[in-house]
DNA sequence: ATATTCGTTGAAAAAATATTCAATAAACTG
DNA sequence: CAGTTTATTGAATATTTTTTCAACGAATAT
């Protein structure tokens, strides 16, 4: 039974190669044969292994949604202690794994307009924003962060974590910054 | 001479429903037939007034680069004042002044990866980040700003920024930011 | 060793979208 | 008003991109 074991890992290389690709180029520049040919395979074979371009977003994007469920927070651990290690975590993977960092980079783009409505939903699913606005209160509660409306906050947060992220996956000498700068943001 | 006239306006029209779409639903999945629509008028007649889809983002980003020039510092005005006057200009044209707010979105989206070449080139050349770095090296010497990577703080402040625009846009009732909020990133 | 299934290809078909165009109506000019 | 230019339409065409498919080779099973 070699031949199934192919099949999975022939299939992970496309998914691991249109990820790539989608957080590098965008989505809609990215065609099939540009991730046929980058894999590399014909184009007709990828339809061997994905219904359709869509579907091969949606299984990313359930695969992130899986994923980002390891990032709840952990009881007991202060918020501002929290989001610095999880920040450190997140961007560590950046050189380390890649792919997890693409990942991220790829649920943040998914959740903006213009995305294929289905994929769209499930990264909206997947809300972070949610997560860190009862961080936020209950930082803010402690007086270890400022206040202010949590909602902006966390969306500040966010869009702040994104747009650097996504820098760092495009431009790759970008520097890695400091957890900490970020997480000031809220302070 | 009523004929020009017609056209000029008739060119704004088609230019300003383009933006409000491009915003709202992103470039790609705007076709050029809902344009049509929304304006309205027939599939056919657009190209009459533009030579094609990516023309007319070009000749908006050619706007958007314009009047951003009008958002340079004024020298001797203190940074941080500056910074909290201009985000306060910036999210009262949301209401006030959409197109105005809507350029400004789409010059931050038309940067992005995936985007057409031509049209990039111009947004990036754009470059508000520059403008801040400088902003905020100057508000590090005063002491007003905190310690960091300027071009990583300058990096994160547009990010945030453009993630409240791009929140904003969308979900007309998201709440306008204080802009000391996000002026408070740098503090 | 033969049959059967699966992987593979690249060219052809289909689908989605942008663009052109011939025809007509409306507005202007002298 | 007759003639000329401009605006307008929507169906036809072109283009781009996705998807299917018939054919063939390689692996596996019997």
């Amino acid at each position: 039974m070699k031949r199934k074991e192919q099949k999975e890992e022939r299939r992970r290389a496309i998914l691991m190669t249109a990820l790539q690709l989608f957080v590098e180029r965008g989505y809609y520049d990215t065609k099939i044969t540009d991730i046929a040919a980058a894999v590399p395979m014909s184009t007709g074979l990828l339809f061997h292994y994905f219904e359709s371009k869509e579907d091969l977003l949606m299984e990313l994007v359930k695969m992130g949604a899986e994923g980002t469920k390891s990032a709840d927070p952990i009881p007991g651990v202060p918020p501002e202690i929290f989001l610095s290690k999880f920040l450190g975590q997140l961007f560590s993977y950046a050189t380390e794994q890649p792919w997890v960092f693409n990942m991220f980079v790829l649920m943040g783009q998914v959740r903006r307009p213009g995305m294929p409505e289905e994929a769209r939903k499930i990264a909206e699913g997947v809300n972070a924003i949610d997560m860190t606005v009862a961080l936020i209160k209950e930082g803010q509660s402690k007086g270890v962060f400022r206040e202010g409306d949590p909602v902006i906050m966390s969306t500040m947060f966010w869009a702040a974590i994104q747009g650097i992220m996504e820098e760092m996956a495009v431009n790759k000498e970008f520097k890695m910054p400091d957890p900490e700068c970020i997480v000031a943001i809220l302070k």
